[in-house]
DNA sequence: CTAATATAGTACTAAAATAGTCCTATATAA
DNA sequence: TTATATAGGACTATTTTAGTACTATATTAG
């Protein structure tokens, strides 16, 4: 199954909870309280999240995480960067020169391919997409546009 | 990192091999001579190809397995759901009740909705695509048509 | 200046998923 | 009947992920 990880999945729902109240600052420790997030991860999830610069942090006594932009200027595509490193959906296409196969591999191209088109669609949605209840919403990737009905299940 | 397993590439790599030759039978000890992946590791990518019906077995002597398709009426997406299972990026995406935060999630649709556009995105380039070398490809897929240039990375 | 609070960084452990291998059964052709 | 090739399932080792803990550093308040 082609997934996100677990602290992935956190990251979204405390960046969400966040963006609800952009211009106050959370601790970890209201962020555990509202989320139901074990407190230590999610202070390994805003750390990374800091670090990538999505979060901004400010320590001591009464600090805590902001946003660093506006909701609708931080992606999807960029939360999974942060949490889990370039997206890539095969060796080759992150580290070079591990593969064996390499010289002789003819499809290392078509990946880089499908990676661009998967990468392009997770960029399209952002943090204010997120905030937003789920809502009639047209999905402004992929060749049909796709309209949002309940529980639209993705296989076959 | 988001990615596919090895298997999933192996898929891709052997399903490859075999659309070139679409009208004969391959056997798995030709494919592992042919792509250098060990035979037990072929063997079951196969079997697992198969059992999804993206390929046809032929048992005893002179078997072997071919395309169940035309080499464009099978897509990425199916072989990732062949090996993988249902592509779903959450876990909420491909199981319900399993997470104890269902009830109270607000993102749950929002995760839909990229799984749709994710799956759109890997729905659109089959076999052929992969048979055909790295071309000045359209892929006809995101928002921009992105047009493929050499070595294009993913990140940031 | 000290104490309390909160993040930064790093290292470690446990659990889960993945990869890879092997064995036995079954079908087909010569 | 024998050789060949896939079907199916079970098992093990490896790798990745998740979660935890500990120490250092920064900031505010008194």
């Amino acid at each position: 199954m082609l997934r996100v990880s677990k602290l992935t999945d956190y990251a979204t729902v405390i960046l969400t909870h966040i963006a609800h109240q952009p211009d106050e600052l959370h601790a970890a420790s209201d962020i555990t309280q509202d989320t139901g997030v074990a407190l230590p991860t999610v202070s390994k999830v805003l750390k990374l999240l800091a670090k990538a610069n999505i979060l901004i942090s400010y320590r001591g006594s009464k600090g805590g995480y902001a946003l660093a932009n506006k909701p609708n200027e931080t992606n999807v595509a960029e939360v999974i960067t942060a949490i889990e490193g370039p997206i890539g959906m095969t060796e080759c296409t992150t580290s070079d020169g591990t593969c064996e196969q390499e010289s002789s591999c003819e499809i290392k191209g078509n990946w880089n391919l499908i990676n661009r088109a998967v990468y392009t669609a997770l960029e399209a949605v952002t943090l204010a997409d997120m905030v937003a209840p789920v809502r009639q919403q047209a999905v402004t990737v992929g060749l049909p546009t796709v309209t949002k009905s309940n529980d639209l299940n993705v296989e076959n």
